[in-house]
RNA sequence: GCGGGAAUAGCUCAGCGGUAGAGCAUAACGUUGCCAACGUUAGGGUCGCCGGUUCAAUCCCGGUUUCCCGCUCCA
């Protein structure tokens, strides 16, 4: 009966180019409650954002996919949960104290950056070749003594004094000296005083390298075996920017994998292959997928490779599969003065297990699925909608529930509805509005079912059920309901496709 | 960090040296009842912040903060 009124929509996308789309994707996110930037109504904290109503849910419903994907799904996987804070001697087993700490200066005129004590020994160096021994000893002891008290102006006054030119303006126009610390501090304690600093993470990680003999043992976990964790880790970024792509503080879903040595290659394949098939699981088109190897290995590893995805603004890393050797286990063996090793029965031997390692960055996988599924597009009949093509699992909201007018008896109805599927289902229920606007407003969100209760619903106790993507609706009893939306919103329909 | 651009209502934006506007959104009432209906009404802005010029600054000038773009950096 209700037929004629619905018009078969053309999907047309309207075309977009990548720099309008992320900046839609950044003001839809806001006014649909999905991201706000921190601290709004203060002008904002850079490259700090909140999640709202919907965005909570949702990036909740994609931990929920991975956790159950890596945990639930594998026998030999567990999952822990540890603290943000960590004993300072970590980082510097980890070799995030040093490797990341040293004063930069920038030329003002070339706009290069350089290491203050590299930039100096070149003089040195110079010094020496033109035969002005004393000189150059004598500059190295002054730096030497600098870098030591942490002086920046003294080496600053340094540079200036030895009249130390920019290789390539030839400038000595520099900037002052900054330290870039990767990682953020925090005094320890109520005091205050600087040897009371610990470090806020810079990636979850260590907290599994750590916890290895804890779990190990009490889990009775045999190699191969994995730890997996989901947390937040904060990282001073340079240039922190592109919305929740670079953030100073995010999350990450790591799962660390421990194995016999010599087998990493063979894991590392393993791993490769799952975690793009967890992608492709939700949807992403292959194409918008890359694998990008590693050609400069970090320190720990011995092979590393992206999986990268097509954000608006082009190919960027979402996820990082790392064969980390035992170096970090033997690195904390080292500083722990603790035995991190494992006897394998089979070989009758102890080892340092390798360990091969899965890194998807939360906040970039949010981002990943809300820019695929921001869509506009243009109706046969001229009309326009934005719609939220989220995958129906993990949809923030699943469902509204919306009586056709707001009278007859049909609110009741509608909540009678909504009383039923609420245990089961995260559900909205509205009857302001006519129902086209209703709609809309669920399209936006991205819920994907629309149950709809009508006079006919009050005869013959039926309801529509009216699709997100399609836009088209069936008619089902309200007995079936129940079955009928959890098939289609069950997670272990895109579990079973890993 | 450097260079460029921007900042006005919840969102998108217009505007002007003389006490602030539109569309959408929000709320109320009426009408309607399956794809962003209509009418009436209401709420909401010290025009990012600080200073200067001026009789008068949202507007001009300087600084500052935040955001965007490019460069630089990036385990």
């Amino acid at each position: 009966m209700f037929q004629a009124f619905f018009k078969t929509n053309s999907l047309i996308f309207a075309p977009m180019n990548q720099e309008d789309h992320l900046k839609k994707i950044i003001a839809h996110s806001k006014e649909y409650g999905y991201i706000f930037p921190s601290s709004d109504i203060y002008d904002g904290l850079s490259a700090v954002y909140d999640y709202g109503q919907h965005g909570a849910v949702l990036k909740n419903n994609i931990k929920d996919f991975w956790w159950k994907s890596m945990v639930d799904m594998n026998t030999n996987i567990v999952g822990i949960d540890s603290a943000i804070f960590m004993h300072p001697k970590i980082w510097k087993a980890s070799g995030h104290v040093d490797q990341f700490n040293d004063p930069m200066i920038d030329n003002k005129d070339s706009k290069k950056r350089y290491r203050v004590d590299t930039l100096i020994e070149e003089k040195i160096e110079q010094y020496k070749r033109k035969g002005k021994d004393e000189k150059a000893a004598k500059l190295q002891e002054s730096m030497d003594a600098l870098l030591k008290e942490d002086d920046f102006v003294g080496l600053k006054e340094l540079i200036e004094e030895h009249g130390i030119v920019d290789v390539f303006s030839g400038s000595k126009n520099w900037t002052d000296i900054k330290q870039f610390n990767l990682m953020f501090s925090t005094n320890w304690g109520s005091t205050g005083t600087d040897d009371e600093l610990v470090y806020l993470r810079p990636e979850t990680a260590q907290g599994i390298f750590v916890n290895y003999n804890n779990v190990m043992k009490s889990g009775r976990m045999k190699i191969p075996f994995g730890i997996a964790q989901i947390g937040k880790a904060f990282r001073n970024e340079i240039v922190a920017r592109q919305f929740i792509f670079r953030m100073r503080e995010f999350e990450q879903m790591e799962m660390q994998y421990f194995v016999r040595p010599g087998e990493e290659m063979k894991w590392y394949d393993h791993w490769k292959e799952k975690r793009m098939k967890w992608h492709l699981a939700l949807g992403t088109p292959r194409e918008k997928l890359k694998f990008h190897d590693h050609v400069k290995l970090a320190h720990y590893a011995n092979a590393a490779v992206d999986i990268e995805f097509e954000f608006p603004m082009g190919f960027r890393e979402l996820e990082g599969i790392h064969s980390r050797t035992d170096f970090d286990l033997t690195q904390h063996q080292e500083f722990s003065g603790k035995k991190l090793q494992y006897f394998d029965p089979e070989l009758e031997k102890n080892y340092v297990p390798y360990v091969v390692e899965t890194s998807i960055g939360l906040d970039r996988m949010f981002l990943s699925i809300i820019s695929q599924a921001y869509q506009e597009e243009k109706l046969e009949d001229g009309s326009e909608r934005v719609v939220m093509k989220i995958p129906v699992e993990i949809a923030p909201v699943k469902v509204a529930v919306l009586p056709l007018i707001r009278k007859d008896g049909l609110p009741e109805k509608a909540l009678e509805i909504f009383d039923k599927l609420k245990y089961d289902y995260s559900c909205h229920y509205e009857e302001k509005d006519s129902i086209g606007k209703r709609y809309r407003r669920q399209d936006a969100i991205g819920t994907p079912y629309c149950i709809t209760i009508d006079h006919d619903t009050m005869e013959d106790n039926t309801v529509t059920i009216r699709h997100r993507d399609s836009m088209k609706q069936d008619r089902v009893s309200v007995e079936a309901l129940e079955k009928e939306m959890a098939d289609k919103l069950d997670l272990k329909n895109l579990l079973t496709k890993i």
